[in-house]
DNA sequence: TATGAATGAGCTTTCATTCAT
DNA sequence: AATGAATGAAAGCTCATTCAT
């Protein structure tokens, strides 16, 4: 009985997570507002009465799926609070997280790039507060760089900031088009290597 | 009466560039596809029924605002062709286009960013062409440049693109977000110059 | 002046005529419903607004159309009510007056018969008034045949009336439909002749 | 359970035959462009959105009638490919299948009569083609009645066709014009018999 | 849990009609 | 007389959401 209870229970987060997952992938391919409940169910495979049963609605199944995106993003970010990790270190991490999300749910990542950080004009008030919790939490390494010396005091930290995450996103956004995998542990590291030095160079204080 | 009758063609003209100015506005800020017929009517003060007076239909009122931007980046790049312009002019020259058609027609560039640049995985057959033929013009410079020893050649052209093409975009995209506008020649000339130097000094080749 | 105001109404008539004629042509291509006031001044070779100019509405126009129709058909028949025509000369004049007027304009001819006769269920009430009349009218003489014994019977006068008529529209309809001109008076009288024939053979009273 | 799931299909059966029904009536009330979806599903008692759950648009819906007639039609007439049935057995059984779908549904045989068979000139193209392959059927009947010498050879086969359905249709649109039901078997076979005889004897070879 | 029937707000588009010029 | 800009009612269709089973 216990046991059908607790398999019940593994029922459940599966069928959710088979749903989150139908929907990753519907909501890169379409964008949130073209994807059809329709389409997220049969891409699921079940009915699309179901998808109720698991989310409140199209938007709450959305959030639901951001939430997995900010969770790890700030559980990573909330390390460097104590002040300890240096700047450099912080934005590799930081390309890490996008490359290894990238590796592991490469829908995720467009999501996140088209759907919020694209699209922040039209953000409902929550995910607004969230996408602006990152941009101020990047804008502080910026202004710590800048403090630093090691990044150039000529544009402001916010613009660093978009130009960064802009880097970041055309790599992927480039990645996802053409369809590139990422296949081996090094070949990540190469490339987040190589974005950050491109970055780093570009971003790095003019002699006068 | 010649006077009568120019000014019933300016009438026209004038109404159609009231509403493509009203379509910019609004595709820019929900998108083409949550954009109303209704929103745009009423943006440019008249009934939705005069739309489709000027244009077709949607699809086609987008189409003739998209027109504009690539019949002034084609008019651009076309005067390349000779080969007689450095690769520095011309990523140069692009860097410019952007800003200056930001400074005439910020929600334009928007609209080319968002909608097409961001999208293309959903485009019309008709919009992908040009799309394409624009990234593979860009390409076709990135791969000169390598030629030329003065872009890192560990990254294939069309990366080089893609990161090019992401630094501008981000930085109009920051300014958009930002409400910020151009306000000088020089500003703009400030802007466009540290743009390329970020780039070219990310992408310049490596010492081995 | 006074020739210039009455080549002035004679224009007047000019245009109305050019507006009926397109507006024949326009109906019986398309239908009412699916006639657009715009087909009917472009092939007027008028602007739509001058339609109205001429005419209250659409149905205004459509009713125009008809009453051109019910003129000729009821001047033919009121002649009959005397009594001196026999029930032979009067389906006869009838046949001849649906070829002719076939001759004539072959679209007024399509339209009576899709739009009137063949829509009876959906006519306005001026429209149906008219119908009536003339199925009344009709009627009387296949009841005077019948009194006559030179028509069956067996079959209710009324139905007789639509056999006939279907009969004259069923050719009509082919000759339509096949685009076959009526070239020779003589070929006229033939199928008048003809039709004629096929009806009052197939109705004739049956020996018992 | 075999019960539920039994009735649930016929549920659905059902449903879709309330709404074929109910198009029925409206299309031959108000046409196929006059009806309107709402209308069609206030007839059914169903909300407008229901109708597109079971058919794809007003147009599939529209085929989804007709498909019902030429199906019961070409049923009929492949039986004749053997070349076994007389000429005017073929003709009596056309004349009694639509008498006999008038008993059944009148709307259907009045929508046969004014969407396909007086509109050939603005069907779509698949339409028409049922409607040739109809009238080619027909004409065969017709020659081969020639040939035998029992049908007259001065009208040529394809007119002949079109005389003999114009009768079958004068009278089904007089009963539905009439609201006149079919009441008894006899009376539809009297009904068919004098039709018959009518286009037999008008049709019949003149001696010369 | 699971299904899909049912609803209706909301959108694009068409087109008769009016009216300023 | 003549044009076509302007309006808005009306219709087809989509799809998120609810709910009976």
């Amino acid at each position: 009985m216990s046991l059908t209870l607790h398999s019940s229970v593994d029922s459940r987060k599966d069928k959710e997570t088979v749903i989150l997952d139908a929907a990753c992938r519907v909501f890169r391919e379409k964008g949130f507002h073209q994807a059809r409940i329709t389409d997220i169910a049969q891409a699921a495979g079940i009915s699309y009465g179901l998808v109720y049963h698991y989310f409140k609605s199209k938007s709450d199944l959305f959030d639901a799926i951001l939430k997995e995106w900010w969770t790890g993003l700030f559980n990573l970010m909330e390390k460097w609070d104590n002040g300890e990790t240096s700047v450099e270190d912080q934005l590799a991490a930081l390309v890490a997280y996008f490359l290894e999300q990238y590796q592991k749910k490469p829908d995720l990542v467009h999501i996140f790039i088209t759907e919020i950080s694209r699209s922040a004009a039209n953000l409902t008030p929550a995910r607004l507060h969230w996408f602006k919790m990152f941009l101020s939490s990047t804008e502080k390494i910026m202004s710590v760089g800048q403090a630093n010396k090691i990044l150039r005091t000529d544009i402001k930290a916010r613009y660093l900031t978009y130009i960064f995450l802009g880097a970041i996103e055309s790599f992927v956004s480039a990645m996802v088009l053409e369809n590139q995998p990422l296949r081996s542990k090094a070949q990540k590291l190469r490339i987040a290597v190589g974005l950050l030095q491109v970055f780093m160079n570009g971003a790095r204080p003019v002699k006068q």
